[in-house]
DNA sequence: GTGGCGTCTGTAGTAACTACAGGTTCAAGG
DNA sequence: CCTTGAACCTGTAGTTACTACAGACGCCAC
């Protein structure tokens, strides 16, 4: 059938590029199970399958969309038990979003409070300045 | 005149209860030289004085306004020289708020990228899932 | 003097990679 | 067939800002 085309193994080097990430990154999540280990030539050299690119991807698109590793373990280990329902991903990916939305809260007090220390900061040659003495109160 | 005044030398627990932080961290600011390597006593034990108390609060009130160990530290030489001008320590606090902004940035199109796949989820016991989709994607 | 808590040191662990060092393999060119 | 240079191999250490031990010792009250 189809199964053949463009199926040729590909290296480490070449997966990490098509699947735009650094090197040592696919070692690394081979290392801690989220890639399984590839098959490998006589002299030990890594060589990946389209499958393996298409995880790899997979990987580091939730890695973009902010999952940690641990997150994307569970993710995965739902998806290759074939047996997942559309209710458990939401449901990790409802966590995922609170603790996005506590962040974005948290930094936005941050900004807050920085600019409006700030604010009163003239910035002149002055040996004086809001910022540190907002630093010192008691 | 007055720097007798509860001037009686503290304990490490002592001074991290007093500041609001954990007793190792005290050991590691000194450690890293933010904080002074205090005093001891014939045994060893340290002994830190009220200075250090102020010292160590403005350390962790930086923090908490997101301040990096590195950038404290360059906070805290200028403010040690005695030289520093407004315009400085606003530099580096226009700085710190442009890190803190682009964070917010990062961290709401995250927001809204994983509302909008997670929306289209039903969440029902079906094998398929549009936040899975959009991981597989090609 | 002895019990128990506090403190001492150095080291390892956390998250998610990245960056080597020192050696081997691969593939292309001659 | 042989060489050469790039890519790859392994294991380990570094990054940030702490926290958590283990095993030994000091300090203070009774």
């Amino acid at each position: 059938m189809s199964f053949a085309t463009s199926s040729a193994p590909i290296t480490r080097g070449e997966i990490a590029k098509r699947a735009g990430c650094h090197l040592e990154t696919v070692r690394y999540y081979e290392k801690i199970g989220l890639l399984p280990p590839p098959a490998r030539t006589a002299g030990g050299h890594r060589l990946y399958k389209i499958d393996d690119q298409r995880r790899l991807r997979f990987i580091l698109r939730g890695r973009e969309l902010g999952f940690s590793i641990e997150e994307l373990r569970s993710l995965l280990s739902l998806v290759d038990s074939n047996a997942y329902t559309c209710g458990e991903i939401q449901g990790l990916t409802v966590d995922h979003l609170g603790s996005i939305r506590q962040k974005i809260t948290d930094l936005k007090r941050l900004e807050r409070t920085l600019t409006q220390i700030s604010s009163e900061c003239g910035g002149g040659a002055v040996p004086e300045c809001p910022v540190i003495d907002a630093l010192w109160a008691d």
